[in-house]
RNA sequence: GCUUCCAUAGUGAAAUGGAUAUCAUAACGGUCUUCGGAACCGUCGUUGGGGGUUCGAAUCCCUCUGGAAGCACCA
């Protein structure tokens, strides 16, 4: 038991008296000590007195209790209580720290994320969801949890016929096989945008393509749609390398629109009924809208699919305990809707779901959109900010095919980094200049300062180590200690935000224990304290940067 | 019009109802013939307006102002 543990079960067991609950937390400040709680002001509201009067009553009798682990116990302010460990106790806590955390215990967590459309492009809008879903599939694995990443593609829709009528219609003729992959992305990525274009000027096309999705929807033999499929998926393959995730299975529109399609069809008049030639799903019932579930002309909407896509995930992961599913929160409104849909059908599942939605990117001049055709894939993106690296890596360590992988690392840590450190579900305004900007709190920073970090450690291994009693360095050992509650804290809100700013923070009081303390003396000595102090940030600092799904370079 | 979300230094953000609201950047001033300057230290500056609940409010409630998304067959 630690001393935060140890702690806490003494102030439950005071509170237990009185039925109360409290909070145990660790101050900013680190003049309130190691940990502080407001115990008193609950406690003092049943006795009828005074918060600070109650708080000088406990401390006396927490002080006898908490004598071998505490220096000192205060009152302060309007009535906290604060505790300073003994030196000793924090700083064996801290060299000795266990970085593994085991909340769900091997529970099953499936998490849907990223969910780009073939046909379209991979543009910097997906990066969002990607980045938030690596992170949390990995904030849920580090708490114990056995994750199944998966990624759901439509395959089917409007989208796709709109796309393969402009393949047919603009005139540029079907690009040969020998063409590179992005220049066939591209290709689709143009006869989208012309169709959608030719929809606006033209209601004709809109019936020819309502016919194309039909024919999609049947499973009639299409060739294009094949080859342009099959360019898409290894397209995405390619970035989802680049980016680091690795999906177990992907979910196709295409295979659950009749699964969705079939479920609504089953609950005809229970949950859903006709309403103008559709079925819909009436939401006014719970406080919501209604919603079609199957159009007009008998296709399953995105909102059928989705029931289909939950079926299929539940035929992957059997037993399931938790389903994430990640996505923007322009459709909030809707999933609510689906998810009040799914709860009449089958209550246990639909309660199993957790919707994490995250904001839209945004350029500086407005929303990004690849109807407008203003858009930057996220190849594009990631590409110029290596090209804007490239100055900076001149003097690197190393080279040939391993720098290029590295400089792709760095790209990608300075991006996920700019959308992780904000809270899921805010607008990130995406200014590029200011995101390959290294200076303060960036991805590349945590990454120098490990790589840094690291080097110092191997040289230390040519160095003597003498064991001399320094000074303890109390922040740092803050901090190491706090990792666990922080993790815990970022799983239990599914907010990597928490864990960037710890980071953040450890990695500045690192860089300002580096610059006051030499730690390889000049004549080659090494306190055994400080090495020891230097060896968990960096456990640390590799923990965490793993959890955000970013690289940890051991040199740069 | 209705529903939901949002508003924090010049800029971008963080903050379980807790203490003097943090962090970065910009600006200004320093450290250093580097244990790897993509470093460190210092100065400056913030909770949209008005009510309320609370021992305590950026956080909860009401209201006003401003913004975003959605509101039937796109996803």
């Amino acid at each position: 038991m630690n001393s935060f543990e140890k702690i806490k079960s003494v102030l439950e067991n005071l509170a237990e008296r009185a039925g109360a609950d409290f909070s145990l937390d660790i101050p900013e400040s680190s003049e309130h000590g190691d940990y502080a709680t407001n115990i008193a002001f609950i406690l003092s509201k049943q006795k009828g007195i005074s918060p600070k009067s109650c708080a000088d009553n406990l401390i006396v009798e927490l002080q006898t209790k908490l004598a071998d682990i505490v220096e000192k116990i205060e009152v302060a302010g309007a009535g906290f209580i604060n505790f300073y460990l003994k030196d000793e106790i924090r700083t064996n806590e801290a060299l000795n720290k266990d970085l593994s955390l085991n909340i769900l215990n091997g529970k099953k967590v499936i998490c849907e994320y990223t969910d780009p459309n073939p046909f379209k492009l991979f543009h910097i809008g997906h990066l969002v969801p990607n980045a938030i879903g690596e992170a949390i599939s990995r904030i849920y694995e580090s708490v114990g949890a056995d994750v199944t990443r998966i990624c759901y593609q439509g395959d089917a829709g409007m989208h796709v016929a709109t796309t393969l009528w402009g393949i047919k219609n603009m005139g540029e003729g079907f690009p040969k096989e020998n063409i590179s992959l992005n220049e066939k992305v591209a290709f689709l990525g143009r006869a989208y945008a012309y169709g959608t274009k030719q929809i606006e000027d033209n209601a004709d096309v809109k019936n020819e393509i309502i016919k194309i999705n039909k024919s999609i929807f049947a499973g009639e033999k299409n060739d294009i749609y094949d080859i342009g499929k099959k360019w898409s998926l290894d397209y995405f393959e390619t970035i989802y390398q680049r980016l680091g995730s690795k999906f177990d299975y992907y979910i196709f529109e295409s295979e659950v629109s009749s699964i969705g399609k079939e479920l609504v069809l089953k609950n005809v008049p229970e949950v859903f009924e006709e309403s103008e030639g559709a079925i819909v799903y009436k939401g006014e019932k719970v406080g919501l809208h209604t919603r079609v579930f199957i159009n007009k002309e008998g296709l399953p909407t995105y909102e059928a699919k989705e029931l289909g896509n939950a079926i299929q995930k539940e035929k992957l992961v059997p037993n399931n305990d938790i389903s994430i599913i990640v996505t923007a929160n322009e459709i909030n409104e809707y999933f609510k809707v689906v998810k009040s849909a799914l709860g009449e059908i089958d209550k246990n599942l639909s309660n199993r779901i957790k919707h994490i939605s995250h904001g839209m990117l945004r350029l500086p001049e407005g929303k990004m959109s690849s109807r407008t055709g203003n858009v930057i894939s996220t190849e594009e993106l990631i590409e110029e900010v290596k090209e804007k690296l490239k100055d900076k890596f001149e003097k690197a360590r190393i080279e040939g095919k391993e720098k290029e992988q590295l400089i792709n690392d760095v790209a990608v840590a300075a991006v996920k980094f700019s959308i992780l450190k904000i809270a899921p579900g805010k607008d990130i305004i995406f200014d590029i200049d200011k995101s390959i900007s290294f200076e303060g709190d960036s991805g590349p920073y945590l990454q120098y300062t490990y790589a840094r970090l690291t080097q110092l450690i191997l040289k230390c291994e040519n160095a003597k180590i003498v064991n001399e009693k320094v000074e303890s360095e109390k922040e740092l050992e803050k901090l190491i200690n706090n990792f666990s509650n922080i993790l815990e804290r970022t799983y239990k809100e599914n907010a990597p935000q928490h864990m960037v700013v710890y980071l953040t923070q450890l990695t500045r009081a690192f860089n300002t224990f580096y610059g006051k303390e030499r730690i390889i003396s000049e004549d080659n000595m090494v306190n055994k304290y400080h090495l020891d102090l230097c060896n968990v940030i960096k456990n640390v600092l590799q923990k965490g940067l793993y959890i955000l799904g970013i690289v940890a370079p051991s040199e740069m």
